[in-house]
RNA sequence: GCUCCUAUCGUCUAGAGGCCUAGGACGGAGCCCUCUCAAGGCUUAAACCCGGGUUCGAAUCCCGGUAGGAGCGCCA
């Protein structure tokens, strides 16, 4: 069974290129039958919060990618099962004790960069047949180092870049457990993943590097190492790396800019991966069609122009009242309640052709549910004008008797017109000032239907008194 | 510095040696439709990083440049 994971560290909120990653590892597993897990890498005490894990969970939640274990896996959690493996390595000789100071190490670090060299750790502390090493120091706490096979090749077959060759001599003892005890990143992640039964690790191709050492490690263990791959990173729309000082933002975010879930992970789905010329993907559809034969290897810079339009697709297609919840938390967030007014589903219905996103849908549906706080000047200036006092009695009268359907209200704004021998424009236009507060809306018998009989018709009247202090 | 990765319209990409006069999408431009804004329809401009090879034939394979990027921690 395929099994995938996704493996943050807590040290901030869930970015966009984190959510891709995550993304991809949910429908590659999904799409096969195969088991999602989460996990939590926390190692780093430091840096790691309760909050970015609650962040990460809620950025995680509202994409709809839940894990398939209940409870995610903690790495602080597991400090127990990490010595263990630590010392059957020990007892095995695949690792070995190390007293070198931080500040020998600094030295020699800074020796090798003078020298132009790749900076390595040298081997003094490493057990070779027939040397004898010196007596360790007194005092001193040693790290745990991997004894790292010293010939022959790595060869990682990665499912994005193909196959990458590593020489061994490239790679160096890393440090497995630090002189406190504590396990470092590069073990942890080999003993979780092979007691995970991950057969698929998928990750920012920043770890392209460490891959050859965890596969050595995965070798010394006797286990058999999982398939990879390295996706690439997002950059933003500058070309330049994203990063938290520099455009990253969290998942949240987007939210808040207005997009659907759904939207944002079609549009992160076809960032780096395709399917002939399709565009949109219903979720089923990703989870059928992604597979890795069809993501770029090379970095995605992420269009904001394009993750709107992918957006106004989800909002003109998805269930009205799918995207209802999610409407009525952005008309609250800008002060708006909706209780009092129109459904939200039908506002939806007639908003939803000309919003990109739920922000702007908000904004422009504010007139639905609270009392107009003013026109825009300019469009009243032009509408509101004295040559609308008789556009507007007449619409007075004449709406004041139509049966308050959008059909009767579309034949009622058009007999004025035509008994006035206007344009239907010069009669809607006013109307939509009127009632709107600008001179933009939806269809104009639509809008008034939704608004209502007694709120258009004192918006219109107010509007007839504005248009005659103007005269 | 060393190791590794990447390179098709402005952007996301299709492209597995001849289907390529390089296709689609976003964005741009223009036209049509129209009660506003949209939506929709039609049309259009726009790219194979450079140089060598291999081959009858290269966007596709190889080599070398160039340009970006990642990694080289008792961080993850």
């Amino acid at each position: 069974m395929t099994v995938t994971r996704f493996a943050p560290s807590p040290t901030g909120f869930l970015h966009i290129g984190g959510a891709r990653t995550a993304l991809f590892s949910y429908l590659y597993a999904k799409g096969r039958g195969g088991r999602f897990l989460l996990r939590i890498e926390d190692t780093d005490r430091e840096r790691s919060t309760q909050a970015a894990v609650d962040a990460i969970f809620e950025g995680m939640a509202w994409l709809g990618l839940a894990g398939d274990n209940a409870q995610p896996i903690y790495q602080t959690q597991r400090f127990g099962r990490y010595a263990e493996v630590i010392q059957q390595m020990l007892d095995a000789g695949t690792a070995y004790h190390c007293y070198a100071s931080k500040e020998e190490l600094d030295a020699l670090r800074a020796e090798q960069q003078a020298r132009k060299e790749k900076p390595r750790y040298d081997g003094r502390w490493r057990p070779e047949p027939g040397r004898t090493l010196p007596a360790p120091p007194a005092g001193v706490k040693p790290v745990v180092r991997f004894r790292s096979p010293d010939e022959g090749q790595v060869v990682l077959k990665d499912l994005i870049k193909g196959e990458i060759v590593f020489d061994a001599v490239e790679l160096d003892d890393l440090i497995i457990a630090r002189s406190d005890g504590t396990p470092t990143y590069n073990f942890c992640v080999v003993v979780d993943d092979m007691d995970m039964g991950i057969t698929h690790v998928i990750r920012g191709d920043d770890h392209v590097n460490n891959t050859p050492r965890q596969i050595q490690i995965l070798q010394a263990l006797g286990a058999t190492p999982p398939a990879y791959a390295h996706v690439s990173m997002i950059l933003g729309a500058d070309g330049a790396k994203l990063s938290k000082r520099h455009g990253a933002l969290g998942v949240t975010e987007y939210r808040a800019m207005g997009f659907m879930p759904e939207a944002l992970l079609n549009y992160l789905v076809r960032l780096g991966w395709s399917h002939g010329d399709q565009e949109l993907f219903t979720r089923q559809e990703m989870m059928d069609k992604f597979d890795f034969d069809h993501v770029s290897a090379s970095p995605a810079r992420f269009d904001m122009e394009k993750a709107y339009w992918v957006n106004h697709q989800y909002l003109k297609v998805t269930d009205p009242a799918i995207v209802a919840p999610e409407f009525d938390w952005h008309l609250r967030r800008i002060g708006v309640d909706p209780s009092g007014g129109p459904l939200l589903i039908a506002v939806i219905e007639q908003q939803r052709e000309r919003c990109r996103t739920l922000v702007e849908m908000a904004e422009k549906s504010r007139f639905f549910f609270e009392e107009l706080s003013g026109y825009n000047e300019k469009d009243a200036a032009k509408h509101l004008a004295a040559k609308a006092v008789p556009v507007l009695g007449a619409l007075i009268e004449a709406l004041n008797a139509a049966d308050w359907q959008p059909e009767a209200l579309h034949a009622a704004v058009h007999g004025v017109a035509e008994k006035l021998g206007l344009k239907l424009g010069d009669v809607a236009q006013p109307i939509r000032v009127a009632i709107a507060g600008m001179a933009v809306s939806p269809p104009i018998d639509q809008t008034l239907a939704l608004l209502g009989r007694e709120r258009s018709l004192g918006r219109l009247q107010a509007a007839l008194r504005r248009a005659e202090s103007a005269a």
